[in-house]
DNA sequence: CCGCTTCTCCACCTTTCGATTGATGCGCCC
DNA sequence: GGGCGCATCAATCGAAAGGTGGAGAAGCGG
C-alpha cells in the first residue's frame, strides 16, 4: 500500500513515516509540505492513499490540494489527518472529496485501520469526529442557511449591522432578521455570544 | 542528552523520537501523553530536557505540567513545543518557567538547536514566535490588565454589560469604563470586534 | 392547484451599548 | 509627597442592537 504524506510539520511527517515503517503492508513513497508539491509528487509516485493535513502554512490549504488531487487521472484516496475536529472543516473536507477524516490525536491502530479502509475506498471517521457530527445532527440545531453563514462571518469580523447591510446590498432591517434566526439556531441572544459559539463550534474561519 | 517527550499525539511523539534518533548526542528516555504521567516519568528518568506540548487533551495542560516539573528537585529544562503562536500562550509558558518556545512547524535543525540550547539553559524562541512577540511589543499595544482580561473573557462568553457587572460585583458603569479601555487597547470599537480580535490573537481561552 | 415550509425582505419600538466627561480611592515608585 | 496607573462609580446622549410582527417569492408534496 503506497502512501504519500502531506503536512507542513516535519515532525509530523517523521512521525507518520516512523509509524508506518512498522507496518508490513504500508510504504511511504513521498512527502510534501505544501499543496503544489503534493500534487506534483502524487502524480509522479501514484500513491494509493494520501494523508493530508488541512493546515499547510502559506498558499493553498489541504482542501484545495485534496480537490486538485482528486482531479488527477487515476486519483489517490485522500485521508484528511488534522488536529481539530471543527464541524466546518469536516464538512468541507467531505465536500472536497476526502475519503476519511482523522484526528492526529488518534492512536496508531486507529490510524492504520483508517488508512487500510481508505485504500479500500471505505470512508473512515475518527470516533471523536463521528460523535461530533452525530451530536450536531441529533441536537436538532438546524444548519445555517448560506445567507446566514455569510452574515455570521461578517459578524465575526466585528462589523455592525449597517456595515453588513452595505456589504450584502440589503437593508439593515433584513440583516437584523437574519440575525434573529442565527441567534435562535445557535441558542444565544446576542451577537457576541453568537460569535463565541460559532468560533467554539468551528462554524467559521479564523 | 536525555530527552523526555510529552504530547498527547502519538504521531508527534513518534516523529520527535524518529528525528532525535538521528542525532548522536540525544536520546529519548521516556514519553507521556498527559501531565500526571509526565511528572511521574520525569522524576524517574531524570531527563535533561522535557519537550512539552501545551495542549494535552483532558486534564491539566502543558502549563500546569511545566510548573509541576520545575517544582521537582533537580528539575529538567522545559522546552515548550506547540502548534500555535498565540501571544497569551507564549507569555504564560514563559511565566510558568519554560526555557524555550518552539513551533511544531519548525525545521528539524531548528528543533535540534533549540534542544541543545535548552540543555545549556539558554532560552530559545522560534523565529516566528520571536517576531510575533516583537511585533506585539513594538506595536505599542499595552497589555491588558488583569481586570480587563477578566472582563474580556466574560465578554467572549457573550454576556451583556449588566451580567458582567453582576458576576464581578461592580456597577455597570465600571464595566463600561473597562470596556472602553479594552477597545482602545485592541484597536476596535465594539464588543464583537473585541472578541474577534481576542480570539485571533490568542488572548483568551476557547 | 393549493397549502406548507423556507428564505428573503421590511417597519416600528424598546433596550442596550458606546462615547464623553468627570470624579474618588488606592497602591507604587522615585 | 506628588505623580502615575489602576479600579471604581456617575450622568448624559446619540447610535446601535434586539424583539415583534408582517409580507412577498420560491420550492415541494399532496
Amino acid at each position: 500500500m503506497r502512501l504519500y504524506l502531506v503536512d507542513d510539520h516535519p515532525v509530523v511527517r517523521a512521525g507518520l513515516a516512523a509509524l508506518v515503517d512498522g507496518e508490513a503492508d504500508m510504504e511511504v513513497v513521498g512527502e510534501a509540505d505544501n499543496a503544489d508539491a503534493a500534487v506534483r509528487g502524487a502524480r509522479e509516485t501514484a500513491p494509493d492513499v494520501v494523508l493530508m493535513d488541512l493546515q499547510l502554512g502559506d498558499g493553498p490549504g489541504g482542501l484545495e490540494a485534496t480537490a486538485a488531487l482528486l482531479a488527477l487521472p487515476d486519483p489517490p484516496r485522500v485521508l484528511v489527518l488534522t488536529t481539530y475536529e471543527s464541524d466546518a472543516d469536516v464538512r468541507r473536507a467531505v465536500e472536497a472529496g476526502a475519503t476519511g477524516y482523522l484526528l492526529k490525536a488518534c492512536p496508531p491502530e486507529e490510524l492504520f485501520a483508517a488508512i487500510r479502509a481508505a485504500a479500500r475506498g471505505e470512508s473512515a471517521l475518527s470516533p471523536k469526529v463521528a460523535a461530533r457530527v452525530m451530536d450536531q445532527v441529533r441536537s436538532g440545531r438546524p444548519a445555517l442557511t448560506a445567507r446566514e453563514s455569510e452574515i455570521l462571518s461578517l459578524l465575526a469580523e466585528g462589523l455592525g449591522n449597517k456595515q453588513i447591510a452595505q456589504r450584502l446590498y440589503v437593508t439593515e432591517a433584513t440583516v437584523k432578521t437574519h440575525l434573529v434566526h442565527i441567534f435562535a439556531k445557535l441558542g444565544v441572544d446576542n451577537r457576541t455570544a453568537a460569535v463565541a459559539t460559532a468560533v467554539q463550534q468551528g462554524l467559521i474561519r479564523h
